[in-house]
DNA sequence: ACAAAAGTTCCAAATAATGGAACATGATAT
DNA sequence: ATATCATGTTCCATTATTTGGAACTTTTGT
């Protein structure tokens, strides 16, 4: 999934075992690492050594298995509060959830994938890393397109070049063509539908967030699932989502000149 | 704050420079970062080129400066996915903050800190004090010393060695033993109070969680105002808390055997 | 008790990191 | 406009770190 080496020596290479570990999604002995590793035996031990030591891996003697390390819990709380995009649009996705009773997601793109930086249910009220953070393909999800129909050829190629277009669903377009086939429209309109395309029965209305200079830098959107609303539902509430997204822009815009 | 070299070569030398970032808090400038480091102005170059290719920073062009990258925050997602403690105690917590009506946090011990993984609040009116991936330190807060009252000796060191006790408030106890002072109460009473020692008007509850074979291995704490309760109302919830303790604890074992 | 697998250590060779110094860029003053 | 200073970037011979095959130890399975 991830791309070839990504090169930078020593470092680079160490992180790349972070995201392996991330990437299994749970505990792992140092047997599973290293058929998935391109290291052989000592080397990935020493890193291994090297990462927990520093606190990003946690070993647990008992089971002898490698998970990520809470430092990274400490770090990305701050990548986050640092963030020029989340903690501002918090108070807008509140009120929005709380406008249209359904769950609002905040994403940027990161990689070539949609990554929820934020996320508010009207019902429940509790914050925490777990509903930030999780990542999403972006052929398929609302926010992931409604990025990609405002993004240059340069961005978007650079986004997209190595992601293989994954079909999930029947509905999922599983090629570049079929997905850029809707972005005229997605332009035209100024938003962006997932109509059960990552996940049976969920689907969701997106809206592009830009700079005062044009560039998007994220999206929000209202989700929610066909057995609760309909489509139909779910556009009724394009304006507000369209203006929640202009006000988040707004504000970014005196913080973020992404480069 | 954080400790001498922490050795580990290349890899540990690029990730203390995250540490370095996070802990200014703000976006940085080259230059800024200069200051502080260790290295020559050459080296910290390429270690920042490397560390913001691999997406662990990410750096504004328009203002040249540094912060903080997604790709951590996506890391942390997965780290406290697996995280074999903060999963199971959601909905624990957020029973407790129903029954309450004040705000629950759970933190564990990280490097000397006490790292607050989750955070639940039973209403929207007050901003948090502390979000998932907050650090604070041990020594003067309630889940801090309800950890600390509870390790042995030679976990203590390892913690505290390197920790120096701040003086927060005119409340906090800024020594080893002012502090080591109240862990028998703690023992005994099975709740350790923080009684304005980190923040003016800020009072807590909190109740060690074990595993079934004795060890530590976080807290959860109930946390309120002065103008809201007085302590003597936090008291009156010590049964239910040390109870949601303890299920959290029992849960856990079936998880987590530390190193 | 034995064999096989998994994990750990060692060290000479290979490689990547280092940092002083030169070079570029941009801001501010003359 | 030109000089001056501060900041950021590149170069490359030297140096220090990483590398990985192989030997060794421990654990697991039969």
């Amino acid at each position: 999934m991830n791309k070839q080496a990504s090169g930078d020596g020593t470092v680079g290479k160490a992180l790349d075992i972070l995201d392996m570990v991330a990437e299994i999604g749970r505990p792992v002995r140092f047997s599973d690492l290293l058929e998935q590793s391109p290291h052989p035996k000592a080397t990935l031990y020493r890193f291994l050594q090297t990462l927990t030591n520093q606190g990003m891996l946690k070993y647990d003697g008992e089971r002898q298995t490698y998970s990520l390390g809470l430092r990274l819990v400490r770090l990305a709380h701050q990548a986050w509060a640092q963030s020029s995009l989340a903690p501002l649009a918090r108070l807008h996705l509140e009120a929005l959830a709380v406008e249209t009773g359904e769950t609002i997601h905040l994403a940027q793109m990161e990689n070539g994938q949609v990554l929820f930086i934020d996320k508010c249910r009207s019902s429940n009220r509790f914050d925490t890393l777990a509903q930030a953070g999780r990542i999403a393909p972006a052929h398929c999800t609302g926010v992931g397109k409604a990025i990609l129909a405002h993004l240059t050829p340069e961005r978007f190629d650079r986004a997209m070049s190595h992601q293989t277009y994954l079909k999930f669903t029947s509905a999922t377009h599983d090629t570049a063509d079929g997905v850029m086939a809707e972005f005229d429209q997605i332009r035209a309109e100024g938003v962006a539908y997932d109509r059960e395309e990552h996940e049976d029965g969920i689907i969701s209305i997106a809206a592009p967030i830009f700079t005062q200079s044009g560039r998007v830098i994220g999206a929000i959107s209202i989700v929610s699932s066909t057995s609760r609303r309909s489509l139909e539902d779910l556009t009724a509430f394009k304006p507000q989502l369209i203006e929640t997204a202009g006000k988040i822009g707004a504000e970014a815009s005196a913080w973020q000149f992404p480069s």
